[in-house]
DNA sequence: CGGAATCCACAAGGATACTG
DNA sequence: CAGTATCCTTGTGGATTCCG
């Protein structure tokens, strides 16, 4: 194949026009710049997806996070909640108790940013065997090769 | 469920379910060991999001995808595209021509990531005002309060 | 031209200890 | 309980140089 990849890639610039944004050189500037990249970043966190699914179960506290979470540590934690809260993502409820008490729970936003994560977790799912294979393929080619 | 955030969130569970996957304390266990890992550390990936966008408008040489993909160093898109072909999304073929010249292009696979991909770039794109509120507001509070 | 190798600066993140 | 503060190790990525 010469020019064009086989299949027929629908969006990137229909998507960028369809917002203003300027596709100049494979719109990488316009990515780049703005905030879309925050988004993709805490996606990309290896946290903050954990978070966001289990929140999505239902409310939570800070402990229950902290155990519910595998293998994150409590500053992790922390800083990760801030970073969702900052963003609106997922709402803080502090109980003016003793021992304090303290609630986290995905907002209506939070809510709708996991869908489109989720299409991603089940393409993921979905390719995990071409994925390996390419990948076992691409190593063993390497070992003989090197 | 007794507590359930207000919008109803679709899918965490029933999406294991559907894959076999253990749901144990809102499945991170499962995300956090499997490969999905690899795939949202793509996504997240500052570049690799940028270099699947730039090939999607079609095969493109090395140096092209170094002036393309703005800010990138030779070595990151060197590291970003051998990760790339290993996973099988991104094609690379050397034509023995001198001087040398090597075609990157989307694999089919490859061109299968995109769409969801790019349901998570809209999903950034028409929530950036939204976010952008929650951000300034937070940071305004926290500024008053510290 | 398309890399691989080396060096180095800085940021991310874990462990631990302390506090309201 | 729910953090904050500090230390310290590791990883990440840019700049530079050299090579087929």
């Amino acid at each position: 194949m010469t020019t064009t990849p086989s299949t027929d890639v629908p969006g990137v610039r229909e998507l960028a026009a369809r917002h203003g944004i300027p596709v100049d050189r494979g719109c990488a500037a316009a990515e780049a710049t703005s905030e879309v990249r925050s988004v993709l970043d805490r996606v990309g966190d290896k946290w903050s997806v954990l978070i966001l699914g289990t929140l999505s179960g239902g409310p939570q506290r800070f402990t229950e996070l902290l155990h519910g979470v595998d293998g994150i540590s409590q500053r992790m934690l922390t800083l990760n909640l801030r970073q969702l809260e900052r963003d609106g993502l997922v709402s803080r409820t502090v109980h003016p108790v003793v021992p304090p008490r303290v609630d986290y729970a995905l907002t209506d936003l939070g809510a709708t940013l996991l869908p489109p994560v989720l299409a991603l977790v089940e393409w993921a799912l979905e390719n995990t065997g071409t994925i390996r294979n390419h990948r076992d393929g691409f190593d063993s080619r390497r070992a003989a090769a090197g």
